[in-house]
DNA sequence: TTATTTGCAAATACTTTGCATGTGC
DNA sequence: GCACATGCAAAGTATTTGCAAATAA
């Protein structure tokens, strides 16, 4: 895997998610390019899914439940995940933490808990250690 | 299920879960409570996590990869994670995201990016919506 | 006693992969 | 033409569940 090939496949799913605006995960993505290209499966969404994330155009979320979902907005931003229903809204990150949850309190949300999540390399990682993801 | 028994089971894999410094996936605490339970079974521990979760003695997390952790530290602290191992770290909350970035960078690690997330009950659950995880 | 919990195995949900065929360059 | 991508189906992981047997209260 050298070279990489544009796709009418791979064009179609980005579109997708770009156009979407609830960070879809791999099966609405699937569901949606079905439309248009409706012999597609969902092993090649899934493998174009990777290759975005690994090209940097999309991002993938993990948190939310069981399936991942995806976000083509780059810029950085976090999220509000709904513990019952998966739904993630999106927030700003400017402002401070407590001032961010009141306004999503006076949204009508009901906050249990604030997450601050750093994602990188381990030292261990980094000096040659195991593989990853 | 109205009534809760106090099995050996549950109170071997809350020693464990209490015990480990690691936040363990189900699979790390079958692992260790086989020593003392050899003929426990997987999807006791399951079982048994979920409900420890609902009854609060423990935390799931759901970043960092696709199996599930657990925490019983409860106190609100948050996580570094590492995207090639899957290794989670503590993260306390008191100081600016920032300055507790750069701490873990001069500790070696290679931090890609911060989360925020705020979990919760969006209006529509809260007002009679679906149903959750 | 008896309703809950267990162990086991089968089922489910999400994701990945092997392989023959198709297709961009 | 040929290496990479696709569609399909099967396999792989993580988790949940049905059920008969075991067990805490």
């Amino acid at each position: 895997m050298v070279l990489r090939r544009e796709t009418k496949q791979k064009r179609v799913i980005l579109e997708e998610i770009e156009k979407s605006t609830n960070h879809p995960t791999a099966r609405d993505i699937y569901n949606s390019v079905r439309q248009q290209l409706p012999r597609i499966s969902l092993g090649t969404v899934y493998r174009n899914m990777d290759l975005l994330v690994r090209e940097g155009k999309i991002k993938r979320l993990d948190s939310g439940g069981r399936e991942a979902h995806f976000d083509a907005d780059l810029s950085e931003h976090h999220h509000v995940t709904c513990v019952s229903c998966g739904r993630i809204d999106d927030l700003a990150t400017s402002q401070e933490l407590k001032v961010i949850s009141e306004t999503f309190e006076q949204k009508g949300w009901v906050i249990h808990e604030r997450r601050v999540e750093f994602l990188g390399v381990c030292p261990v990682c980094r000096t040659g250690g195991a593989g990853g993801r």
